[in-house]
DNA sequence: AATATAGTTGCAAGTAATTTGCAAGTATGC
DNA sequence: GCATACTTGCAAATTACTTGCAACTATATT
């Protein structure tokens, strides 16, 4: 967390409370925890790692807060859980390997001007707020394997 | 699903057979509903469409066994929801309703040719095998209600 | 720094979605 | 038609998550 802040004048404290959120220590722990692993955490995975003690109702509370101030971005893999991750300003996607699960992020976005058409042939919907895509194969790695 | 069985020789029976299950009115009715509706429907959507009494874990067990002898997909889409859908070879994407989880088949895939392209950013990948693009907004039903 | 108070937490109980055990029912091969 | 292995319905269990409430605490105010 200090190597962190010394690069950004901006604390976890004052993050939380510039959305109006009060610095606890279970709302510094859990914003710290996402913020070095950078990664998808689910609950438990963000309650084993926390070094304050916090109860799971907390962590899903604080977690729904931060998902709400937009500071944390929920997601549902395949697998059917719960993850959260950082928000990041850049708009980016994921390639999962099938066979290992590893997960590398894919900076451009391929879609662009494309999404509204999507609109276009929709009964139901007339504008689209966001999407979700996720890439699937085998990494280099787990081909090498085979 | 007599207009389909006029297209196509093979009878729901027969299919259910042909993997090794017995062609019970429960499993008759889910498959069936699930060719007729040919988009993601959840178990609830099935058992109120159904035209047999069906138990709700009966239909949880049936849609499992088609999914374990790949008849049918099983999808998460960001909602957090669980989707099935009949196995077909025609590749779409869908709109979620981020409001009431309603789901709306997007017929075309906006993505064509740029898959690839993707895998020119990664260090990890060389090929994309699959991919998963979910669409979400508010639907015009939800968007009146407000 | 002490205080007031509105926001937060832990705990226990509540929901919703899905799963499981088991007795009764049924599809299929003989 | 009969045997029996497969299926179903029902109720209870499980999992992930949510809620109500009393006790606690961060923050603004004095």
């Amino acid at each position: 967390m200090h190597q962190l802040l010394s690069k950004n004048p901006t604390t976890t404290v004052d993050v939380l409370r510039s959305v109006g959120l009060r610095a606890t220590e279970q709302r510094i722990a859990v914003y710290d925890i996402l913020i070095k692993k950078k990664c998808a955490l689910s609950i438990p995975n963000i309650l084993s790692l926390s070094p304050v003690d916090m109860n799971e109702s907390t962590a899903y509370r604080i977690i729904e807060q931060f998902v709400e101030k937009e500071l944390v971005r929920k997601m549902y893999f395949q697998t059917g859980k719960t993850f959260f991750e950082i928000m990041s300003d850049h708009h980016h996607h994921h390639i999962v390997c099938t066979q290992c699960h590893d997960v590398e992020p894919v900076s451009a976005c391929v879609l662009g001007k494309n999404i509204q058409s999507v609109t276009r042939g929709s009964h139901k919907f007339s504008t689209i707020a966001d999407h979700m895509l996720e890439f699937f194969g085998t990494c280099k790695t787990c081909t090498r394997k085979k």
